[in-house]
DNA sequence: AATATGATGTAA
DNA sequence: TACATCATATTC
């Protein structure tokens, strides 16, 4: 219990990653207090070989340099308006990451409803990409920390029931690879993102 | 220095 | 279905 996830959790290929952090639960440390949520949703962005990557053809800037670095660091970036939360996978120079799209709270609903805004109680408080980190208390200062150490890590959880495969969400202009099954959600976990 | 563009959220 | 809104990346 509260068992945090090693470095060598990181190192395996980023669709079985993506498959195994479901169940497991992020938690963030900060002075408002701590938050914990069951990761429901992810989604594997498969670097070179992946049109809808940011490091597609091993393109290396300075945002997308962390994907090139280490497992287990935490690759966060905005997206209108929105913080979105990776972490990078596999080995160093494979500049993969997985996407975290979804959660379910844990512990310190309370102070996700404070961040989040009143009128965001139930399921639309983390179901999606944007609204967990928001929840959560995660932004671009957690870029380049490692997932296996305060204030943001990942922690075991429960094996969930049911696994579902499917297509990514968000990504129609990204040719082949906009059909690529590399999302996985809990099944049936009320959590889950809508798709698009 | 200027502009184009989203791995989205929300309201309508 | 439309649009708000901003950090990055790319172009000028």
């Amino acid at each position: 219990m509260r068992h945090i996830l090693s470095y060598s959790f990181y190192e395996q290929s980023t669709l079985s990653l993506a498959r195994n952090l479901l169940g497991k639960q992020l938690v963030h440390e900060s002075n408002e207090g701590h938050t914990i949520g069951r990761i429901v949703e992810t989604e594997a962005y498969l670097g070179v070989m992946d049109q809808a990557a940011h490091s597609f053809n091993g393109r290396r800037t300075k945002r997308t340099e962390i994907m090139f670095g280490p497992p287990g660091v935490i690759y966060t970036y905005v997206m209108h308006t929105h913080c979105l939360f990776n972490i990078v996978t596999n080995k160093i120079d494979v500049p993969e990451a997985v996407l975290i799209r979804a959660i379910e709270p844990i512990e310190g609903e309370s102070l996700m409803v404070k961040r989040r805004g009143p009128a965001r109680r139930g399921v639309t408080l983390t179901n999606g990409p944007g609204k967990l980190t928001k929840a959560m208390g995660i932004t671009l200062d957690d870029y380049g920390h490692y997932a296996t150490e305060s204030p943001t890590y990942i922690i075991d959880g429960p094996e969930p029931s049911n696994i579902s495969i499917g297509k990514r969400v968000g990504i129609d202009n990204s040719g082949e690879a906009r059909d690529y099954p590399y999302r996985f959600w809990i099944t049936g976990n009320k959590y889950v993102s809508r798709s698009r």
